[in-house]
DNA sequence: ATCAGTCAAGAACGATCGTTCCTCAACGGC
DNA sequence: GCCGTTGAGGAACGATCGTTCTTGACTGAT
């Protein structure tokens, strides 16, 4: 079977990319000639390899949570206390799943499972790491997805740590 | 100086409608033609009241914070702890304030000016209320909004309540 | 009854949306 | 060489976007 022209963009460079927008602004913020501009991959590629506007989407979602939510669980696996934990989940490239929980889960179940289960890692993660139950967990990732909304003044979730862990 | 034909639609009426609106879905989700169905008021006459779209969001912001965020602030003034400003904040109507955060805000500087006022009001009832610092404070509305993005599972936030104020 | 002024009703505007189509260039296998 | 296949390059699609225009209905004052 022949094998046909090779690919000029780096499929990879371009979810990164796709993340970087999907992060920054509103899903209908973003528009496909958006997406053609930034990410070196023609209106035709894209819909060869994506099949849609939403089905790159989705594949970016996936992307930031295995690459930079995953990382994080794992990281909070290690956080010997709330603090650590805290700065951990605040200082983390949390924005494009801060925007689908907001924006997209809603409207998009398919979002919304992906979502759903980020969060849940995360819960498990902090509470196996500190110790607390499940529904303190997830309000400490809840508090930590508020910080972050907010623009975390570092102060903020420091105060928040110390009420919440006198110990440290 | 004549009058002219009077108004088939109430102008409050018809904010609040808008305001239910953008508070469900993102701004770029909502149609101006999902706005005239649902507000009672006719294309020509919502360009003529409100000037346009973004007009008309500004406008139900306002009334969003003015109705609803304005009633919690006077409301957490006379909050004794930490769990009843948390359980406050968490079942108050905050969807238009947090979607305005998380969607328009980074797009649209008076939106943000709007969001960024409401929220410091809120972590000034919640300092003044509880007598904590400026910083803890702010972290409290963060973890209300957090809670809130998050569907709030009420046990939840009333778990963070308890390890926050071991006195309640 | 007439007139100026405001609103209702809906057609219509250009722009932009996500998506598809068509044509040509670049490859491996025969 | 040629053929089958795949991607690049753009033009172009219908649909929908926010906005405006046109027409006529309703008002109080003359």
């Amino acid at each position: 079977m022949p094998m046909g022209r090779p690919r000029a963009f780096d499929e990879d460079e371009a979810v990164r990319a796709a993340v970087g927008l999907f992060g920054g602004r509103a899903y209908d913020g973003v528009s496909v000639d958006d997406l053609v501009n930034h990410l070196g991959v023609h209106r035709n590629s894209l819909y060869k390899t994506f099949g849609s506007k939403r089905g790159l989407y989705l594949v970016a979602l996936r992307r930031h949570l295995a690459d930079d939510v995953g990382p994080l669980v794992d990281a909070l696996a290690a956080a010997p206390d709330v603090a650590t934990a805290l700065r951990l989940m605040a200082d983390a490239d949390l924005g494009l799943l801060l925007l689908a929980a907001v924006d997209r889960a809603p409207a998009d179940d398919e979002v919304a499972t992906e979502v759903t289960s980020a969060l849940a890692a995360l819960d498990q993660a902090v509470a196996a790491a500190l110790g607390v139950p499940a529904d303190l967990a997830s309000a400490i990732t809840a508090a930590a997805l508020g910080l972050r909304l907010r623009g975390d003044p570092e102060e903020a979730g420091a105060a928040l740590a110390r009420r919440l862990d006198p110990t440290t």
